[in-house]
DNA sequence: CCCTAACAAGACATTTTTTATCCTTTTAGG
DNA sequence: CCTAAAAGGATAAAAAATGTCTTGTTAGGG
């Protein structure tokens, strides 16, 4: 339960190691996936949705490649694991009011959200500079 | 993320139902799938899951059915999780040394086994006597 | 102006997991 | 024995995860 998808794990070792690189290095996307040991078409994939929010930036054309969106330390995991994984939800019922029937007798829901905080919590103390190592 | 599934769901609110009857109340699987709206061949396979692990006793035949295994302040929502849905753990890295190739090396490794203890002591912190409601 | 490099976007295919359902077997009471 | 009820196994349908392919777009360089 609760486990990361490959998807997730590929996003974080991609952007990981971008935020380990020089601070302006452009980096091909076919270097990327073979040090990270991912599949480049799918780690394109996450790298476009990386790239429609800023967490990266892309560009185009010979010698385009991609570079991290803002500083590592300005960049938590929490935001990148939602990226690509959605909002952090443990259970349909925390999404809000309306979405669960049994909202009023649901006695399990504020614990599921309580979880919700956790998590979010532990997640958005680390940012990729943490992760990158220096 | 970190969604529980439908069987998730529908394991608390059956074992929730059975926490909330009287004490020694021998309870039909069919009269719970009723209750808690939940397709009853799915519950039984739930409640069989419960039965092995002593979460719940189960008596065949005539006058038979379900009761709770243990008083309900003795079962935490973690044991009722993890029963269905495997342990917690929220990345592949965090079972155990050896199953990470990148275990040294693995920043976001100590990360995860963070978010697994917060969360586990969230649900841990749950009994089915709290959910239940008296 | 064209050719090539590189990412973007969408459609498609495969595999795995989830979500069931059904049928047969076992256990127990009356 | 006959019926009630759970146990267990096999199977099936649907959804999600995982990945691939093809075509389009953008940019640089001769």
């Amino acid at each position: 339960m609760m486990e990361l998808t490959r998807k997730g794990e590929y996003a974080i070792r991609g952007i990981v190691y971008l935020a380990a690189q020089p601070d302006d290095k452009v980096c091909l996307l076919s270097d990327i996936a073979a040090a990270v040991d991912v599949p480049a078409t799918f780690l394109a994939k996450i790298f476009q949705q990386f790239s429609k929010i800023g967490l990266v930036k892309s560009y185009r054309g010979t010698g385009g490649g991609f570079l991290l969106g803002r500083l590592p330390e300005n960049i938590t995991l929490l935001e990148v694991v939602e990226a690509v994984e959605g909002p952090i939800i443990p259970n349909r019922c925390v999404v809000g009011a309306g979405e669960c029937t049994r909202d009023l007798s649901c006695t399990v829901h504020p614990v599921w959200k309580r979880v919700q905080e956790q998590v979010r919590n532990v997640l958005e103390g680390v940012t990729l500079k943490d992760l990158a190592g220096e």
